[in-house]
RNA sequence: GGUCCGGUAGCUCAGUUGAAUAGAGCAACUGCCUUCUAAGCAGUAGGUCAUUGGUUUGAAUCCAAUCCGGAUCACCA
């Protein structure tokens, strides 16, 4: 339990024994000192004055004085300076802590909380391959899942292949036309990319023959929908949702090809599922609820047989769910999909990661469910992310802009590479050890820099600066990862672990205050479903230590008590570290 | 037009359940490698927290209005 939660309880307590006054835990506002005041923890008085009607002055003091006389293990001493009481926390606590904590290899771990979590995410179009929007969205919902392992959750991660639709079509055509037989196989082209080449030179075709349609007089719309491939593709469509055997086949085909080259960049990236729904064979699911939802009167029927739901109460719009054809739309198939997924996991909690484009969609998907009175309605949750943008904006396929998720790994590599060349630091690895640290070094960078940011907000990359490994970066934290390492290999485990006397160090004890956050960290990004909150912490020890040792020396301390405290207070922050980058996906090396 | 989200240093971002003099990184400039790895450390400089008004002992944070940017409101997915 965090210091803070262990102080509030007695603040409480003070109140009433102090003041006969009833407060709550979350009533008090309780802060890190600032640097330039003397204590560790602040209490704000500023609340308190008006109803208890004292001055700030007073308050500080007389709470002070209970707290250090009363529980004088645990506060040594206090100061009241305009309206805030800055307490000291005894050393021997933190030391307690320290030695607690330093070998504990669950550290951070809750207990099993027997509920069942469903994280989607990924969710891929099987007709281009993946780029840098999907590597956010890919590291986010890994890292969501592993938030919610370490605080006790049975996690289900799954992925929506969106398999089927005319952009799979386009693809299908293209290669009809232009491929002569081409494979993945016979041209050495990563299947994903392969599949997505030809959805391009659809793009291309596609273009020439509207400007031909538009020369002879068409316009712009109509040229669009009447250009014989888009023609093709549509019957192709059609072809697909008859069960064409023909057509099948190759769509299968196709389709193996993009699962091939996507689950070699998953397995590059480190992501995985426990579960794969294939969007042909859940597009049709949700009809069902047309049925129920017109006869418990949630839905309405229109006199061209459209089904809709009314939502202007809620202050949305008229939601159509089937059209007047009889087939499901997107939302219906999702309300079908979100039935299944509660039959097959009873699920407390449904996470979608999924862009911030589609709030709407996904506030109307939980609002139908509610209305239906469906008992996993409430436990939906968008984990809504913004954008990766480029300095010149959104990320566009016809300008061609689109960053390539493969791509951008093999040149961080090469980045990686180059940059450790150059340092030589490493002269004695195999090639195997190489590769793997290039690889180490590349998606930590790249994973640091997508899940640094808020999740909710918008993000630019920027190629040249995403490119850095110095400063707020992942490879930072990676290198004094592999500092710590090195200088605790060169002392035998055993001898790690004495008694640790004397007094704290202003910087030994700045790094003990934070790493002691560590779970309450954890809780919180688990809780807001937001890793940014861990990597914005380890930076922060990382940092904290790098500025600790280069004052203070572990291995030639000023006397054997502060080697061992300074050895445990290494192995600690190692462990954090590799803790907390592992909840963000990233490795981190011995050496680097 | 309706709804929602955002605007903090030149750039990218923290800080937004109200609290002390608004913080990092990059870029710029100064120092520091014969001592645990310089992917580093120490420091300098850089701010009308979009604007205006309000609430409050106290506002980047809450409220209102305005300006700017984005998303969304399809018988698309």
């Amino acid at each position: 339990m965090g210091i803070v939660k262990q102080v509030k309880p007695l603040i409480v307590k003070a109140l009433k024994d102090l003041y006969g006054h009833d407060s709550q835990e979350a009533d008090l506002t309780i802060n890190i000192t600032k640097p330039e005041f003397e204590g560790d923890y602040t209490l704000v008085l500023f609340s308190f004055v008006k109803v208890l009607k004292k001055s700030p002055e007073q308050l500080g003091n007389e709470i002070g004085e209970y707290l250090v006389g009363r529980h004088g293990e645990l506060f040594t001493a206090f100061n009241v300076i305009k309206g805030f009481l800055n307490l000291t926390i005894a050393d021997a606590y933190w030391k307690g802590f320290l030695q607690s904590a330093f070998n504990d290899k669950n550290l951070g771990h809750k207990k099993p909380l027997e509920k069942t979590v469903i994280v989607e995410y990924s969710s891929p179009n099987t007709n281009k391959p993946l780029h840098l929007g999907h590597l956010r969205n890919n590291f986010l919902g890994w890292s969501v899942a592993q938030l919610l392992k370490t605080s006790g959750y049975d996690v289900v991660k799954t992925a929506i292949l969106n398999d089927r639709g005319i952009h799979i079509c386009k693809s299908m055509v293209a290669w009809q036309r232009f491929a002569n037989g081409a494979t993945p196989d016979s041209t050495g082209i990563k299947g994903d990319h392969f599949v997505g080449d030809y959805y391009v030179m659809f793009g291309t075709e596609h273009k020439k023959e509207m400007e031909k349609l538009i020369a002879d007089g068409m316009s712009k719309e109509d040229a669009e929908k009447n250009a014989p491939i888009m023609k093709a593709a549509q019957g192709m469509l059609l072809d697909w949702e008859k069960g064409d055997p023909e057509v099948r086949t190759l769509w299968q085909k196709m389709n193996s090809w993009v699962y091939e080259g996507f689950n070699e960049t998953y397995a590059k990236i480190g992501s995985d599922f426990d579960k794969n729904y294939f969007e042909s064979e859940t597009y049709l699911l949700g009809k069902e609820f047309v049925e129920e939802g017109l006869k418990k009167g949630v839905f309405y029927k229109k006199e061209d047989g459209s089904v809709w739901i009314d939502l202007t109460a809620e202050g949305l719009d008229e939601k159509l769910v089937l059209r007047k054809d009889g087939t499901s739309v997107y939302i219906t198939q999702d309300l079908g999909l979100a039935e299944e997924k509660f039959q097959e996991f009873h699920y407390d909690q449904s996470i979608y990661v999924i862009a911030d484009e589609q709030n709407y969609h996904m506030k109307v998907l939980k609002l139908i469910l509610q209305k239906l009175g469906k008992p996993y309605a409430d436990g939906i949750y968008h984990l809504s992310y913004g954008l990766v943008e480029l300095p010149s904006g959104r990320m566009k396929t016809r300008e061609g802009t689109v960053v390539d998720a493969d791509d951008l790994i093999e040149e961080l590599k090469k980045v990686a590479r180059e940059k450790t060349e150059e340092l030589g630091k490493v002269k004695d690895f195999n090639p195997g050890e190489l590769n793997e640290l290039y690889e180490t070094i590349a998606l930590g960078a790249l994973k640091f820099f997508l899940l640094r940011v808020d999740p909710k907000k918008k993000m630019v990359f920027n190629p040249e600066d995403s490119i850095d490994f110095h400063g707020f970066t992942g490879p930072f934290i990676q290198f004094i990862h592999a500092r710590i390492k090195s200088i605790l290999r060169k002392e035998s485990p055993d001898h790690i672990g004495g008694k640790a006397n004397g007094q704290l160090l202003p910087k030994e004890k700045e790094l003990i205050v934070l790493l002691e956050q560590y779970s309450t960290i954890i809780e919180q990004a688990c809780q807001d479903h937001n890793p940014s909150l861990v990597a914005i912490y380890a930076y922060d020890v990382a940092k904290t230590f790098s500025s600790f040792y280069t004052d203070h020396s572990v291995l030639n301390a000023e006397s054997e008590q502060k080697k061992q405290l300074r050895l445990q207070i290494s192995a600690l922050t190692g462990n954090v570290i590799a803790g907390s980058m592992s909840l963000l996906g990233i490795r981190v090396p011995e050496r680097m």
